[in-house]
DNA sequence: ATACTATCTGGAGTCAGCTCCAAGTCAAGG
DNA sequence: CCTTGACTTGGAGCTGACTCCAGATAGTAT
């Protein structure tokens, strides 16, 4: 009775651990139309098949970057619309590909300023007061 | 009568302009305690001098990096405390590296699979349609 | 059939981080 | 002194992204 008749898909909670969502983010993702409508059961339960488990794990991940869902229902929507819509896709990627390279950027600029306070603070904590600094150094980084 | 008597800070305008950060929002950062209180004129307006422009100079950096409002806050709180909270601070900053990267890894993964569908999609643009993914592909990389 | 748990829906509530507003002050030119 | 425009405050409002809830339904074990 539970062999294999078609592919089974997993249960809204089993998706919800596998990529540590939580269950109210799942329905809400597919309400807002961050991915597309998930595969039901006859009763209306979801049930997530393969691709339904992809959309997830692309929405995830793109919202773990910090994209905004905006922007994944846009792509969504396009894909929904089929072929004609491939360039537009395309440049989407390539938009969201920039913004996100933008964002790389600061983080690093921002991990180069914390590592130099950083290495300022590990000297002050054997010293009991920070080191004053340099005037060039000033100019760069500062409290 | 506009020698320099003591130094002379930069209006509110010009921090706004300076950093790219409107005059409200430089004011709520103030109000929650993001930055230190800043210099003000006899007549009680901002004038933010050198270490008032370091601390916006900070906060826009860690804001704009992603990082929470509240941790700048503790921090500015610490720091207003004294050498005595210096292993707190430097602990402080630290956790902070550490999300960062953290986030760093987010987007380079994210930026992988961007890379990868953007690959698909330039095919796509030429041929009309998306090729096929392999198996394993699909494994990594979906919809 | 009964009990029990998982899932469903629509809609309201929450939180962070601004953003806008009104009513009032300050400063410089005429 | 008067006007004009930048600046002040406290507080309300907004947006994005969830998060929670109540009441209804589905599936499962007894």
């Amino acid at each position: 009775m539970q062999a294999a008749e078609k592919e089974r898909g997993l249960s809204i909670k089993e998706v919800s651990q596998k990529f540590g969502i939580s269950q109210d983010t799942l329905r809400y993702y597919e309400k807002v139309g961050m991915i597309p409508p998930v595969t039901r059961t006859a009763g209306g339960i979801r049930s997530y098949g393969p691709a339904d488990q992809s959309w997830v794990s692309l929405a995830t991940c793109m919202r773990g970057a910090g994209l905004p869902v905006e922007v994944m229902c846009e792509y969504v929507k396009l894909y929904r619309q089929g072929d004609a819509t491939i360039r537009e896709r395309l440049q989407l990627l390539i938009d969201q590909r920039d913004a996100l390279m933008n964002r790389k950027k600061q983080i690093e600029a921002t991990l180069k300023r914390l590592n130099f306070k950083i290495a300022r603070y590990e000297i002050a904590a054997e010293t009991g007061s920070l080191p004053p600094l340099s005037e060039e150094d000033r100019k760069r980084f500062d409290p």
